[in-house]
DNA sequence: TACCCTGGCGCG
DNA sequence: AAAGCGCGCCAGGGTA
């Protein structure tokens, strides 16, 4: 192997051309995580098949804003060489690929068709449990820990020691090289292995998928900077009033953030009855949700220690200090992601999301830097434990979602799944009571509702139907009949019975959840319908595998839909999808093709080749993340905009 | 100082 | 150790 380091671009050029049509692996060294505002320092390359492997580096050491700005030759130059020439042919694999990609501004998607394999992607689908990142990937699956060696190189000051932009090029350039081999071994001796776990298809798939992933992080989505600006201010005023409101009740000032301290106040100074933790400590046996006799001393419980959960002071404690400490908490908690997206907007007032595809147990996308998956609606949840989701509508500046805007000349189509992990569950357990009842297009959990607690008025059906929700999942996933029991502050009697309502309802429940587990003791995992596979060991959490095939399932489901979506978007040229949420596609579509759309997309994300029964969806738009109104849908199943539609989106 | 863990809370 | 699941982010508090 012929190793070349400190290479000018033409030499980089000449041997990266002689490497055209073969598979090389590529790494890069740059100034920070943040593809669209760090600089490249470094690039290495390494093709085992021409025996040659090589380094290009800016060549100083980057610790000054001049240092910086004298990156960009470097980077300009190093770009153009890398693009022109990546060609259809060549393969090339990275770990994490879509940063290096980001740095190097190329994507076969938009050049040269050349192709893509994503080590850690590979990982993440060998075993989901496993640390993606390369030292750790190469200390787990190839047993060695090349990098101490290099990093003990490095300068020994703490701080420089993390920036490797500040290293001495010439260790730079080793290091870079050393990831580059390593991340050749990953893929040589993962290949196989995924083979052999008939996973390669899957494999292929989410590479498909890594390269419209990282288009639509590219592309961004549109931050409304006055709004963000005006609902910071109006956050950190609310913050001060209730800071000052708490302070006066306790008589003193003191950190509220610090539980420690709040439950000091409460229950010392102020001298608050301490409220019994429905999630303390419990002993003795319960029954597992398959029926065995579990003996056994469970120790800690939730907010044992403090008290001071939301969750504890609104329902247990019922003092007025329990709902302003959770507007407190609240108002500081939408302060700060306001000002984190103030802090991650690029000059252009884009928001470039993370949507990684090796983040999560399950096989789902998970999203940061910001996470745009949970952001708080419109619609405030009251409980911490998700029991009641509805009720408190939120101001406008509390709608962080207003924040998130389709571009000039787009409206935000929003198209979701009604009911997916239901629709999911019944179609994967074969349950023919949840079939027929989603079949029919009834209100399944509104009628689990009503028979659980009678008919309590409207609004009461409505507030018992998100329990019914909750507890639906909760008992296809595992929760106990302690754990219902305090929750819903039931008798033992009446939770049994709302239990077995539930299992009367879905009598494949415990069947299915006892096959997963018995599966997964066979053969160390489960097998989702997508050929995905999720690993677990520890017998007593293999009823996990329940809630991982129904989620991974979904996820890949979304993948699919979101891929034929993309394609179909593409062709047309109407817009694009800007964010994926669980059960969810956010589109930015052109103003004059809406319903188009709407009833397009809608089928396709039905899937309709792969299911026996389609998976249904609702269309809402808006101008923006938070103002969505539901579309409606005519006798003949055609999405028309709402009445009214642009009327009532002007006044705001 | 730089981690690591935990609690709290937003979303599906 | 863990018996509804899956995330990310912030802040506090303890430890090396």
């Amino acid at each position: 192997m012929l190793t070349l380091t400190n290479l000018t671009l033409s030499q980089f050029r000449k041997i990266l051309k002689t490497c055209s049509g073969s598979t090389i692996v590529l790494d890069t060294e740059t100034t920070g995580l943040y593809w669209w505002r760090s600089k490249l320092t470094t690039v290495g390359f390494h093709c085992l098949e021409k025996q040659i492997e090589g380094v290009i580096d800016c060549g100083f050491e980057v610790v000054t804003q001049d240092d910086f700005d004298r990156l960009d030759d470097f980077n300009e130059e190093g770009k153009e060489a890398i693009n022109s020439l990546l060609v259809s042919g060549t393969t090339v694999i990275f770990h994490n690929a879509k940063f290096d990609m980001g740095m190097l501004e190329v994507c076969p998607e938009t050049t040269n068709g050349w192709k893509i394999i994503d080590t850690a992607v590979m990982v993440h689908l060998y075993d989901s449990r496993l640390k993606k990142s390369l030292e750790l990937a190469e200390k787990e699956l190839l047993g060695t820990n090349s990098k101490r060696s290099h990093i003990e190189k490095a300068p020994t000051n703490p701080k420089i020691r993390k920036r490797i932009w500040q290293w001495p090029p010439a260790i730079r350039q080793d290091y870079c090289l050393n990831d580059c081999r390593v991340t050749y071994q990953l893929a040589e001796t993962l290949f196989p292995v995924l083979k052999k776990l008939g996973l390669l298809p899957l494999f292929w798939k989410d590479m498909q998928y890594l390269k419209q992933i990282y288009y639509t992080e590219h592309l961004g989505i549109s931050l409304d900077k006055q709004f963000v600006g005006k609902a910071s201010l109006a956050m950190m005023a609310k913050q001060k009033e209730l800071e000052q409101k708490l302070y006066d009740a306790i008589g003193y000032e003191f950190n509220w953030r610090s539980n420690d301290q709040l439950s000091k106040a409460l229950y010392e100074d102020l001298g608050i009855a301490r409220p019994i933790n429905p999630f303390a400590a419990t002993k003795g046996s319960y029954k597992t949700k398959l029926g065995f006799e579990r003996v056994k001393e469970l120790k800690g419980g939730m907010y044992n220690k403090t008290m001071t959960s939301t969750f504890l002071l609104m329902e247990k404690v019922h003092h007025p200090l329990g709902e302003l400490v959770a507007s407190l908490r609240e108002a500081a908690k939408l302060y700060k992601t306001l000002n984190q997206w103030l802090d991650l907007v690029d000059e252009n007032g884009i928001i470039h999301s993370n949507f990684n595809v090796t983040g999560t147990r399950t096989g789902r996308l998970s999203s940061s830097k910001p996470n745009l998956d949970n952001i708080a609606s419109k619609v405030r949840s009251r409980f911490t434990q998700g029991l009641f989701s509805g009720g408190i509508i939120r101001s406008e500046e509390y709608n962080l979602r207003n924040a998130f805007v389709a571009r000039l000349g787009y409206y935000m189509l929003s198209i979701d799944y009604r009911q997916m992990e239901m629709r999911f569950f019944g179609i994967d357990s074969g349950d023919e009571n949840l079939l027929s009842f989603l079949a029919s297009g009834k209100d399944i959990h509104l009628m689990i509702a009503l028979k659980v607690w009678g008919d309590c008025g409207k609004e009461q059906n409505m507030i018992h139907r998100e329990w019914s929700k909750t507890i639906a999942f909760g008992l296809i996933y595992g929760m106990t009949t302690g754990s219902l029991e305090h929750k819903l502050g039931m008798t033992r009697v009446q939770a049994n019975k709302v239990i077995e309502d539930y299992w009367g309802a879905f009598p494949r429940i415990r069947p299915w959840l006892f096959e997963t587990v018995t599966t997964c003791k066979e053969q160390g995992y489960i097998r989702y319908w997508s050929g995905r596979i999720w690993r677990e060991n520890t017998e007593m959490f293999m009823y996990k595998g329940a809630n991982a095939r129904v989620q991974g399932g979904c996820a890949d489901l979304l993948s699919i839909a979101a891929m034929r979506t993309h394609k179909w978007l593409l062709e047309k040229g109407y817009g694009n999808i800007v964010s994926y949420i669980y059960d969810e596609l956010l589109m930015e579509i052109r103003k004059e093709h809406i319903e188009e759309t709407a009833n397009a997309i809608s089928v396709i994300m039905q899937v309709p080749d792969l299911f026996e029964l389609p998976f249904l969806t609702d269309c809402s738009v808006g101008h923006t993340y938070g103002d969505l109104v539901k579309m409606y849908q005519d006798e003949n199943g055609i999405w028309h905009l709402p009445e009214n539609f642009e009327k009532e989106q002007s006044h705001a």
